[in-house]
DNA sequence: TCTGGGGTCCTAGGACCC
DNA sequence: TCTGGGGTCCTAGGACCC
């Protein structure tokens, strides 16, 4: 018997909800994002359906790049709710296997289990999905939550991979650091800037080297995540969120300050309605300002106190709003709330 | 690619105090 | 007071992910 980790990630979530209700649309390109109207500028494609992809389309391409490339494509508007009905659906046939499930976004999740055949529970949990709730799903197997992660990669679409400490080398060495999970563009530059540009190299750096240049937690850990060695616990009790949010970017850019400050104000009432509802504080109030060049700055100041007042959250919200030089057109306006933390004073 | 929205975590530097 | 070192709090900003 053997500890493993599991990651489910389902294929095309946002996609295949709407074609699971809508059985019409299977075989055909969509493409979920925004209001669903690709004439409107300003907004991103959320999800791609497979078919959409094999016409270049893909996530955060604006909707009028999308329709462009793939004219025939049937675009919906993001549904949100039904998205976290059918997560919902897909969590409760998890928990009827053996494991242990940590819920990670609407579409993902990681499990704990022990049992000598991990692939046929991978096997046995696809099968549950696609016959339970009619939606399909990819699982990498792995010995941590990165190698399963990166495992779930391989496995697309609707597939069972394994990576573990026995093959991830042969898997990995010669795969660019930014095929890591938690490793983007930016990190990958600055490692090449050291001469480290595969995983391998990575794995095979001094750790003092990569402290040096990227601090004593993220160096280190890098370090481990190009040896294959990740995090291994799963939790299964939700935590508890560290702030909630709220932006808007406006279809034609904010020239009246006026109306910036009433958005500031909205938006921050908008929020603190979300922070009560989950009975929780407001510690801290920052807002963001992005102008129609797309420079975007956030500020933020801690409360005097905590509190549920959305009154007090929206007079802190424009109190920092006033620390922006509001002298160009704004394109987005956003407000988060950072919240007090449970045993924190 | 005229570039959404909602999150988390880490690091750096200034202010302030002893 | 032409002046060190360390700790803590706070804000800004970067980076990454789905």
């Amino acid at each position: 018997m053997n500890e493993w980790i599991l990651h489910v990630d389902l294929d095309q979530f946002l996609a295949a909800v709407e074609k699971r209700r809508r059985p019409e649309l299977r075989d055909v390109p969509v493409i979920v994002g925004g209001s669903g109207d690709p004439t409107q500028s300003r907004q991103v494609v959320t999800c791609a359906s497979y078919e959409a992809r094999a016409f270049g389309v893909h996530a955060g391409m604006p909707l009028r790049a999308a329709v462009r490339k793939c004219p025939t494509a049937v675009f919906l508007a993001q549904d949100s709710p039904a998205y976290e009905a059918a997560s919902a659906e897909i969590v409760d046939v998890l928990r009827t296997f053996p494991v242990q499930v940590e819920v990670w976004g609407w579409d993902e999740s990681f499990l704990g289990a022990t049992t000598a055949e991990p692939e046929e529970l991978a096997h046995a949990i696809r099968s549950a999905l696609t016959d339970r709730v009619g939606l399909s799903c990819s699982v990498g197997i792995g010995d941590n939550k990165l190698t399963a992660k990166m495992a779930t990669g391989f496995a697309k679409p609707a597939g069972v991979y394994k990576l573990t400490a026995a093959n991830w080398m042969t898997t990995m060495a010669d795969r660019p650091t930014d095929a890591l999970w938690g490793i983007g563009r930016r990190t990958a530059g600055r490692l090449s800037e050291l001469g480290i540009g595969t995983v391998a190299e990575l794995a095979h750096t001094n750790p003092d080297v990569l402290a040096e240049a990227f601090g004593p937690t993220t160096g280190p850990w890098l370090w481990l995540m190009g040896r294959g060695i990740g995090d291994t616990q799963i939790t299964t009790v939700p935590r508890d969120p560290r702030s909630l949010s709220r932006s808007h970017t406006f279809a034609e850019d904010l020239t009246d300050p006026d109306r910036v400050r009433a958005e500031v104000a909205a938006l921050a009432e908008y929020v603190t309605a979300q922070v009560v509802e989950l009975q929780r504080s407001v510690a801290r109030v920052a807002v963001t300002v992005r102008t129609a060049s797309f420079y975007t700055r956030t500020k933020i100041m801690k409360l005097p106190a905590p509190t549920v007042d959305a009154a007090v959250v929206a007079a802190a919200a424009l109190q920092v709003l006033e620390r922006f030089e509001l002298t160009r057109p704004v394109r987005l306006l956003g407000v988060r709330c950072e919240l007090v933390v449970e045993g924190v004073a």
